[in-house]
DNA sequence: GCCGGAATAT
DNA sequence: GATATTCCGG
C-alpha cells in the first residue's frame, strides 16, 4: 500500500479519475445491473471490479445492443422462458436518445411512429413500447420548444443529458424555470443533410437485411424551423414489414442476440463542432457508430 | 388483433 | 422525473 500521495494510487483510489467525461465517450452497454436494482439498493455507481470492464474505446461499429440483464437475481432455470418476468426499465442514455432523434429525424412525421422508429433504431431488445413512451415525452419536449425563442433553443447553455449518463450532483443555486434542462438532445445542434445513399454499411444482420430507404431531410438548427414543417409532409416510403424481431416477447430474457438491421441508405449527418477557432463540421453516417 | 397516442400508474 | 402500463379510438 504505497501511497505516494498524488497520482500513484492504486486503481481503487483512482478508478473514477480515469473515467472519461460522459460527453466524451459512453459505452452502449452501460447498465450492468438494472436501474431498479441499483435504485433499490441505493447504488449510484458501481465500482467495476478490476477486470474486463466494458471497453470504452472498443465501441463496435454499430449494432447497438441493449444491455440485458444476465438474469434476475432470483433463480432462473436454464430452460424456463419465464414469460412472466419483467424486463428492466430501459434507460435512455444519450446514445440511445441520439439514435432515437436521428431515427425520428429521418423518418417523416408520417413515419415517425413507434414501430418504425424502433426498426430504424435497430437496437437489440428495444421494444415498441419503449419507443412509444419515449416518443411521447419527446413530443412534449418539442411542443415546449415551439414556444421558445430561437435563442433559448440552441442556447442549450447546459446541454443536460437526462438519463443517468451525466449525473451532476449539484444542488445549490441553479434555479431553472421553464424548459431549459429538459430533453436537450443535440436536436438543435444537428444538421442533417440529405445525401444519396452512397455508402453501404452492412453488418451482420441475423434477422433481416432490408433494402435501403433513403429519406431526405433538412434540419436546420438555430431557426425556429424545427423539424416541424418538414415533418409535416413526407412522402412515405415504407419498407414494408421487416422481420426484425428482437428477441423476447414477454419477459423473455433475450440474450446477446445481435439483431442488426442493415440500414442501407447513407444519410450523412453534419454537425458543428466547436473547440477550434473555425468551427468545423463532422460527417457521420446515419447508423452512427460514434454516438 | 395490431397500432398509435394519450392518460395513468409505478 | 423517467419509464411502464393501461385504455381507447382507428
Amino acid at each position: 500500500m504505497k501511497d505516494e500521495d498524488g497520482n500513484n494510487n492504486n486503481w481503487f483510489s483512482r478508478w473514477e479519475d480515469d473515467l472519461p467525461p460522459p460527453e466524451e465517450l459512453m459505452p452502449l452497454s452501460q447498465s450492468l445491473i438494472t436501474p431498479d436494482l441499483a435504485q433499490a439498493f441505493q447504488i449510484h455507481k458501481l465500482p467495476d471490479p478490476p477486470g474486463p470492464l466494458p471497453e470504452l474505446s472498443e465501441l463496435p461499429e454499430h449494432p447497438v445492443q441493449l444491455p440485458e440483464p444476465s438474469s434476475p437475481p432470483e433463480l432462473l432455470s436454464s430452460d424456463e422462458p419465464a414469460r412472466t418476468l419483467k424486463r428492466p426499465r430501459l434507460v435512455w442514455t444519450p446514445q440511445l436518445h441520439k439514435r432515437f432523434v436521428d431515427a425520428v429525424a429521418h423518418l417523416g412525421i408520417k413515419n415517425a411512429v413507434p414501430k418504425t422508429i424502433m426498426q430504424l433504431m435497430n437496437v437489440d431488445g428495444l421494444t415498441r413500447e419503449n419507443v412509444a413512451s419515449h416518443l411521447q415525452k419527446y413530443r412534449l419536449y418539442l411542443k415546449r420548444m415551439q414556444g421558445l425563442s430561437p435563442e433559448a433553443q440552441g442556447q442549450g447553455t447546459h446541454d443536460h443529458l437526462f438519463s443517468q449518463a451525466g449525473h451532476h450532483h449539484h444542488h445549490g443555486l441553479v434555479h431553472h424555470r421553464g424548459a431549459e434542462d429538459v430533453f436537450s438532445g443535440q436536436v438543435g445542434l444537428t444538421t442533417i443533410h440529405n445525401a444519396h445513399h452512397q455508402f453501404h454499411h452492412h453488418h451482420q444482420s441475423p434477422y433481416q437485411s432490408q433494402g435501403h430507404h433513403h429519406q431526405q431531410h433538412h434540419i436546420a438548427s438555430g431557426g425556429v424551423g424545427f423539424f416541424d414543417h418538414r415533418f409535416l409532409g413526407r412522402p412515405q416510403h415504407h419498407q414494408g414489414m421487416v422481420g426484425g424481431r428482437v428477441g423476447v416477447g414477454p419477459g423473455g430474457v433475450l440474450g446477446p442476440a445481435t439483431a442488426a438491421a442493415g440500414i442501407g441508405g447513407g444519410v450523412v449527418q453534419v454537425e458543428d463542432v466547436e473547440g477550434s477557432s473555425p468551427p468545423r463540421k463532422v460527417l457521420t453516417l446515419f447508423p452512427t457508430a460514434d454516438d
